[in-house]
DNA sequence: GGTCGTTGTGGCCACGGGTGCCAATAGCGT
DNA sequence: ACGCTATTGGCACCCGTGGCCACAACGACC
């Protein structure tokens, strides 16, 4: 008889904070007083809620710069799943790689300012490692599934690792020159590293 | 007239251990309990010194798995200096990467012992990460010095980011089969990608 | 063999991130 | 008004890390 709503029905206490008001706060410190100057007391603070409430949204610190990747690689194993069946393989790939790093213009200052921090602290560059994995996963995953072997095979992974090689190439050069767009290194990336192995 | 000895000269209290004996002693409750769930309070106890003075010997917990890389790269550089000038760019890169990774068979399981370590445990996955870099550092300033470019110019760190997708990708592999040989498996993987990119 | 400079040691303390626990709170449906 | 339930947030505690500093042990020199 319920009409079943498609979330789970909102019962209890209602939450206190958002996703998007600690970043709000949290990135208005981090850019304060740096990351490694900024304590999990002062974003508590800002936002207005206990500090083991952060941990409620975020399961670290190091997670905060991030925001809700999870959701971001949903829309990236989209991206990948709509290429062109017929597209060579690395093309298809090389695509999604750009497509997925293609902002709309408003997104790019926020995005380049996530990105900034992030590849310019070393505490975020390493943990970032773990969420590159994730990512790195989600191409293993369509390589495999497009040629009918496991994502643990050394092809699938191998892929998965270079086509973060190039991203990541791409984004270092991309903070040493604003002007550039992200999708545009990326395909340069590209196009050197073919040449660079006489393709 | 003093013969001027390359070494500094030893003065002062001698020290009370050193990397080997806090490696071996690491090592060993690595094995029994986890990295995690040895504290440094444990492994001081075990080489039988203070914990602040393991601080001396490491830059932090993390760094232990790792040894003394610094040396690791310095032959890493020396490798890459002695490939043939003549030889392609990617040919040498290549053949220096494998070399790197081409233990002596005595040395293999403790080599093997430490990277399932660090490939097995987040914190250290998400450590290791700074440890690339300066891997890949030595590469983008090999690729730069045969081109004479920057090594921070787009090719040269893509080559360094794209070694390291290789060399990673074998490393998984090998985790997975520890029958093949690592050098065999950076080879592998290096095969893949160009057949990928239609080289 | 005492004194001095040098170098490594290790205890103490403070700070900050992270976790388990649990009582308090604030909406919902009945 | 009452219970249900999800969320909050305070408290205690562990652990890694770094500053500070007294102290130990060696070589050198007188």
């Amino acid at each position: 008889m319920t009409t079943t709503p498609a979330r789970p029905r909102a019962a209890g206490r209602p939450g206190a904070t958002s996703h998007a008001a600690i970043e709000q706060a949290a990135f208005g410190l981090f850019a304060e007083r740096g990351f490694a100057g900024t304590t999990l007391d002062d974003i508590a603070a800002a936002v207005g809620v206990g500090r083991r409430t952060l941990f409620r949204y975020y399961r670290s610190k190091n997670d905060i710069p991030w925001g809700q990747f999870d959701r971001t690689l949903d829309d990236f194993r989209r991206i990948l799943g709509s290429t062109a069946p017929d597209l060579p393989l690395w093309e298809a790939v090389h695509h999604g790689v750009v497509r997925f790093n293609e902002f709309p213009g408003d997104a790019r200052p926020g995005h380049r300012e996530r990105m900034e921090l992030i590849l310019g602290t070393p505490e975020l560059q390493a943990h970032s490692a773990l969420r590159y994995a994730e990512w790195r996963a989600v191409i293993a995953e369509h390589v495999a599934d497009r040629l009918a072997v496991s994502p643990t095979d050394l092809l699938p992974t191998t892929v998965g690792h270079v086509s973060l090689a190039l991203a990541l190439a791409a984004y270092d050069a991309w903070m040493r020159d604003p002007s550039r767009s992200l999708a545009g290194l990326v395909d340069e990336a590209m196009r050197g590293l073919r040449a660079h192995l006489a393709c």
